[in-house]
DNA sequence: TATGAATGAGGATTCATTCAT
DNA sequence: CATGAATGAATCCTCATTCAT
């Protein structure tokens, strides 16, 4: 079933990135539960009723934050070179792509941030649906068109691509615990990256690969 | 600031257990916000009033019960054989201590798993606090003592310890989500990480120490 | 204090009665209070400020379908033909009249049906006092030029007309009870009545008479 | 299912006429749909949570205040003299037990005159179940014991009872009305009865019995 | 005159915390 | 110290009415 909220979407573009930015803040900071409607509308500057004209109830509205920074998630793919075949050059690309997009929308990020927290059973299993097949489509897509014989043949590929992704997904969520809001965060971060990087290759890559 | 519940422990032990155990069941399902101080006291079958005279208010109880599973885990480095200098000996002796604390504290660690969705500002700047520190001590402690010099001269090594750091968490990360509790948490997940192990020590050991 | 509803007279008919039809039903089914002004622009396709600007108000609405049925109940008393003396006669005629006009305006008396169950005291006071007063011309037009010589000399004749018009009222709301719309309301109902209008007949006509 | 209301039976008497008569007060005047919560704890000077502890929602409210005037009405059938079998006899004695039980609970009168008007599904198809009942055990029970015998052999009981149920119960309605609150009623109305049971009789018992 | 988005008072209900007994 | 009824602020949501276009 697809929701179309086409009296939201018939507001002006201020008012709505207004509505969007309050309901994401709000979220983003408390969670579902504890969000209150009533700090989104003042944030927002609208009206209690106008609130559920667009989105018909609190749990709609998350589910279309939830859409709407999907959207903003997809841009990066949509930006991706995917002739580049070396693994650690795609996501160096990413990385870049991403940090645009951060700057872009702050406040998207950090209400995806705070997405696999949510315990609220009323959203948990459309957000648990979805966020399935953004893994499968999404993260997958990451790996797309990747040239995986550069890999090393004495170890389990899968297993190599496993510690790799770890890795960056770790030290990505450790830079990202270091900066309070994604506003700040800034292109020094990539440089470790790179050294990172280094390691890995030298690690997983054939020899005369390097 | 730190708080004794002087009340509390009056209490004799197996009150104290009822009421422990009914607070970590209701908040490990239901996390801070929706928990229920009316289904703890039923549970454990206590007063209302008495539960507020032991903890005072439901954001102590939450903060209490996170000291609780603390000492429970701290139990961990009390077994820990220092004298073991193997980083990977020594992590799968972690993981074997965990496991037998685990069967003997279920509850404390679904507490304990439950607390990083933990989404409520009431909350999550004191755990956030606390899990810095723990972190530190922590995880620091489960290094100390290690003979880093099998380690490979050429890269850096905080870097490579950081790499087999973020690959043990992440596998376990991955085999948690696998079971729905740790009761039923069994002695063949080690196998796997043997695997992961032998590459991790391929790669980043010295030579003639394979 | 009258009111001439001017603007709404002035639309064409075809969307007067588009508009009195939806209202008439959703009062009917639902009651004052609960009855959704939303609804009725939806059935009648109009838009929301012009039903305010027809009826400036919810209540003002009710009260002209109430004043627009009463209109249709006068209908009864034109085609009364006045030369019939006989009050049971008479009261055979106005049930025959009332059932050609249910069938001619369902939905207007699923409306009235409706009113006496009206509790909201937004309009309670208001219908009260209408409906008194359409006691006293109405139900008292229908005893117009009847014959009352032929009632006993040696009882009140107040009090047996009063008997013989609760007879039929209340046979009359047994009979409507039965059916669940005015739709479906058939001639067969009045076999029953000159059963019962026999025996007031006996009763209370003078010997002679009978 | 019975749900006894314990915690509001443990109340001082006082604290629960004062509940009981708020709420009887105002689902009379306003019906069960806009009857507010709020008055009711406001006339009747207690807590909002209070009346949710007590009877769980709006709706359990009403119910039981229906139990509760069904419980008063119920006083009525006590007090019959069943060996009275003059159907004449019989009708006096119920409205002189009513008048004493009127002036006693008039907010329960009120009110039960009120739930006939109750059109909102929530709590209807209830009170149908129970109405229904009620007109079987109760009016029926009025009728209990009566010597049908002295009634006239020409003529149909069942009509004549008819009638004589309908003429009572129309007086009795008409007598309602003229006064506005049940506090007022006086024992003057009852003369007025005697005058029509006195046409009943002559017209429906056996010439013999008159 | 027609439109339909905007408004906000008011609705029922919850629940951590208090306090008299 | 134990008890559990009392409290009331805060929750999400509705809907008749208004008013700018």
């Amino acid at each position: 079933m697809i929701i179309i909220y086409q009296i939201f979407y018939s507001l002006d573009r201020e008012k709505q990135e207004r509505i969007i930015n309050a309901a994401l803040k709000e979220f983003a900071q408390n969670g579902y539960e504890k969000a209150s409607t009533n700090v989104i509308i003042k944030e927002a500057e609208i009206a209690k009723g106008s609130l559920f004209k667009y989105f018909n109830s609190k749990k709609e509205l998350y589910l279309f934050l939830f859409d709407y920074v999907n959207g903003v998630i997809n841009k990066i793919y949509d930006e991706i070179d995917w002739n580049e075949t070396d693994l650690f050059e795609r996501m160096k690309q990413i990385g870049l792509i991403k940090l645009r997009i951060y700057k872009q929308y702050p406040k998207a990020f950090d209400f995806l941030k705070s997405v696999p927290n949510e315990n609220s059973p009323e959203v948990k299993s459309k957000i648990d649906a979805i966020k399935k097949e953004l893994i499968e489509n999404g993260l997958g897509m990451g790996y797309k068109n990747i040239n995986l014989s550069k890999f090393r043949d004495d170890m389990d590929t899968k297993k190599i691509m496993n510690i790799i992704t770890w890795t960056i997904m770790s030290f990505s969520e450790q830079q990202i615990k270091k900066v309070s809001s994604f506003e700040n965060v800034d292109i020094e971060l990539f440089y470790e990256w790179d050294e990172y990087f280094d390691i890995l290759k030298r690690c997983f890559y054939k020899k005369e690969e390097q």
